[in-house]
DNA sequence: TCTTATTTCGTGTACGTACACGAAGATTTC
DNA sequence: GAAATCTTCGTGTACGTACACGAAATAAGA
């Protein structure tokens, strides 16, 4: 291909200049007459000359620090996966030096969340990943940051009005669309039940919010006389959530059609399991480890999936890139695969999807 | 985390050596007495050294060819997928310092593959990447590259006799497996049918074949008194195939249940789109630009999918690092994920599909 | 004992980029 | 017109690893 790398050497020889000029030009760090800029751009592009990645990173001693504020999280809760995928794209962005740490609220707490934002100012670092759940104090950190010039990537999901530099995610909406579509099948029922968890505050600082509008866009679309119920479950009382649906399919027992928008269906696949009920069809998110069981054995039929650790890896890819070369990612929004699981597709991604 | 880098020097002071020596024993040139082996050894393990990845890139100054055999093809062909990926591969891997190229045989003429590694052989690369359609061949050229310390990898299929270094690519016989239970649905069909490409050669030579025996396992399962009929198209023969079609609808008007194991289900669904047919229930593979549009207009209701790019990346870094490393990949079959595409959630993956 | 091999090791340079330091030239100030 | 300031640029060193070269130390041969 190409017969050799051109260097700033190169350049320099091109231009007439040295390589400190060349430098200059390149950082554009200033103290350049524009005369010679020109010669050291015209060289550039007549000779073609990418950088070294390698020797740039291995001459820049600088080291970084990106700050993750996430939910915090018991074993086999979605947050965890993310939690995991941390340390994996931290190992991937080693040679940046990059280390990242975290800190986790109380995703339920709005004090909690106010507090690890106090935390992370007061201690900034050089950039932040944030999986957003209160919709105001993100918009106004994503200000401060702004002005701090601190780059800032959503993951997970996003809050349009705030300031940032990348987000990498599912589409929100498209989630609830394709999980009703998948729900429904080929024949249409008259009504189905949604089991939701307990949640106080604002409904706007619920980010699948936009999942349920997808959701509800398709069967307005598909099935308008279709009726809906919403049951409430609790995240750790299992006994409550037994009585709940209990209740429930002993007042409705035609109703076959299960849909949860949060990573909780395995409440529902164990409610499922130990009653020994058959011909249901439920569709979940998220690929936790007991979700992958209920898909296995037959309790939830679709698990929708988003690709964690390529967000995660992508998300600290962009801000290593902004931090040790300046360049902002191509695209913004980041809108990436919403997986579709099985059983008979499950197990090679779930194999696959702790290191991918 | 750590508090520094631990570099060769520092290795070199705690055992009382020189850089030199503890290179030497870093890369077993030889040269080194035991003893100072020993110590070496020893201060790597104690200090926790690891190799800085970018001044060891840097530092060599070799320069790594990898050849990558596969089928040739025309615009919109499953083979084009593959051979963008190795674009988007090689990009990837610079400052690997390695160059990729490629030879493509007609993948239907056994004489145009013997050329080709004939080729191959005449010019030989440093590594090898494979896509492998005839089978004793392809064992043959395995030896004779592992005689000369060439390591290959397999992408899309593997012949599991060969000798290789990995492999990456879906499950094949599992991708039928799924393909059967995604065609059948819930209510089962009395009888199918499957779509075939002509082909002469041996039955062993068609990659597709452990594909098919997986969705046959899966009827034999769930439905053994099912029928199968079995017609077939040539690759760019329109009229013959819609003559087939018609003669074939015209004889079953019944059946509704459609499959093809390879990537042209196109041509079914062009043919379903030119004659309005309605309610059938077509499963295919490959993420084609005329597959998409057959999901987005409804011809074609599931696509299963293999990530060609993270194959190809993943190909092409493993070969990588045991160039320029020596490290062999953790794990040797590397079984990826089979995705599954409606119309409802096909437009974010094929927007993605380009780059991850 | 002295030369000649052989083994073992240290030194030096290169890779391409980043950035500090300071020299030379140009401009301003009184 | 000399001193002070500012602009512009070249030189030198560092990053951590790879590897060639040759020096010292040891062993073998005479």
């Amino acid at each position: 291909m190409q017969a050799k790398k051109v260097t700033v050497k190169d350049i320099a020889r091109q231009a007439g200049l040295s390589i400190g000029t060349v430098d200059r030009v390149m950082h554009n760090r200033g103290g350049v007459a524009e005369e010679s800029r020109q010669k050291v751009m015209e060289a550039m592009e007549t000779l073609g000359y990418t950088l070294n990645t390698n020797a740039s990173l291995l001459a820049n001693k600088k080291h970084y620090r990106i700050c993750c504020l996430l939910p915090s999280f018991t074993d086999g809760e979605y947050w965890e996966l993310v939690y995991n995928a941390i340390a994996s794209a931290e190992k991937d962005a080693t040679g940046y030096n990059i280390s990242i740490e975290t800190i986790t609220y109380n995703q339920f707490s709005h004090e909690e969340y106010v507090e690890a934002v106090e935390k992370l100012k007061s201690n900034l670092p050089q950039a932040v990943i944030i999986a957003p759940i209160y919709r105001n104090e993100t918009i106004e950190l994503s200000h401060f940051l702004k002005e701090k010039g601190i780059p800032m990537v959503f993951i997970d999901s996003k809050v349009s009005e705030a300031d940032y530099l990348a987000y990498y995610g599912i589409p929100m909406w498209e989630s609830g669309y394709l999980a009703a579509s998948l729900l429904l099948g080929e024949e249409p029922p008259k009504s189905i039940v949604n089991f939701r968890i307990e949640r106080s505050g604002s409904i706007t600082d619920n980010p699948t919010l936009a999942r349920r509008h997808g959701f509800t866009d398709y069967l307005t679309e598909n099935l308008p006389q279709l009726s809906i119920y919403n049951e409430f479950l609790r995240p750790y009382d299992r006994e409550h959530n037994f009585a709940v649906m209990d209740k429930f399919f002993a007042e409705h027992p035609d109703i076959r059609h299960i849909i949860t928008f949060n990573s909780r269906v395995h409440l529902i696949a164990d409610y499922i399991t130990a009653r020994g009920l058959k011909d249901l069809r439920v569709v979940g998110f998220d690929i936790l480890d007991q979700n992958i069981e209920a898909v296995r054995n037959g309790a939830v039929k679709y698990l929708i999936v988003q690709r964690t650790q390529v967000q995660l890896r992508r998300g600290v890819n962009a801000l290593a890139e902004w931090l040790a070369f300046g360049t902002t990612p191509p695209v913004r929004d980041n809108y990436m695969p919403m997986d579709i699981l099985v059983r008979e597709n499950i197990n090679f991604y779930s194999e696959m999807y702790k290191e991918y």
